[in-house]
DNA sequence: CAATCATATAAAAGAATGTTTATATATAGA
DNA sequence: TCTATATATAAACATTCTTTTATATGATTG
């Protein structure tokens, strides 16, 4: 029963569905996700941990960075995650997006998916 | 965005999940719920009207009675529900049910998902 | 190693949600 | 009509969750 509650405790919140959504695309640092989502930092640390104590995301640091992928090693999740982020209307964060696009133009390297090289990888305002 | 919220934080509570559950064996009156939850009644009460707001259950009323069962007419909510409850571990709410149980065995009648007779349905201690 | 940067964490404040207690409403039966 | 019963609702209170503000940590760069 308390691994339920913590799962749908997890997923109650409008701003973690948020990062989750912004997840499916692929790995975000905290900066990305911050930027995307126009919120103060320590706000998107908090959920993020939220969502991490329930298994939804993985972190893996480099360096200053720690980056956040959906861990999408249990079924369960998974499926109940695809079948509820499938149901958000597409205009409704749509803003997130185009912000993290613009913020990602400004990035001096792109491919934060894959481990990367050891050159910086978030521009300036990150 | 509005109304997948609604349905996940109506979901995100454990007296509403054991609700729930004790519905996916048929009708119910606020009685039986709070012979089956030991709970006072306003607490259920209000339970269940989140619950009903969120298109989750439907109530009828007869006499002096409210009846509340699952309202399976939106297939999303029905397919959510049934995913979850399915994962709750047999043993966490066999108490609910057991209460349930004994509070119906003092019941003049027992048949209450079907519209009933004019006769009284819920015994003394109702 | 001093300064800067990305993120985490802690403490305090604020907001939302759940619980209790008391009361209202509506029906049924004497 | 008076009383009892089932449920709903409101108000006060308690708890839990979220947000903010401030600061800590740990890595990187000059």
């Amino acid at each position: 029963m308390q691994e339920i509650m913590n799962i749908l405790k997890a997923l109650s919140e409008e701003t973690r569905l948020r990062i989750l959504k912004l997840l499916e695309h692929g790995e975000l640092c905290v900066c990305d996700i911050v930027a995307a989502l126009d919120m103060v930092q320590p706000k998107v640390s908090f959920h993020l941990a939220t969502l991490k104590d329930a298994d939804f995301i993985r972190d893996r640091k480099q360096g200053r960075w720690t980056h956040y992928r959906l861990d999408d090693s249990d079924f369960f999740r998974r499926a109940l995650l695809l079948s509820i982020l499938e149901r958000i209307p597409k205009e409704a964060l749509a803003e997130d997006r185009r912000r993290l696009e613009a913020f990602m133009k400004d990035k001096p390297f792109r491919d934060n998916v894959v481990p990367l090289s050891e050159k910086k990888q978030c521009a300036g305002r990150c």
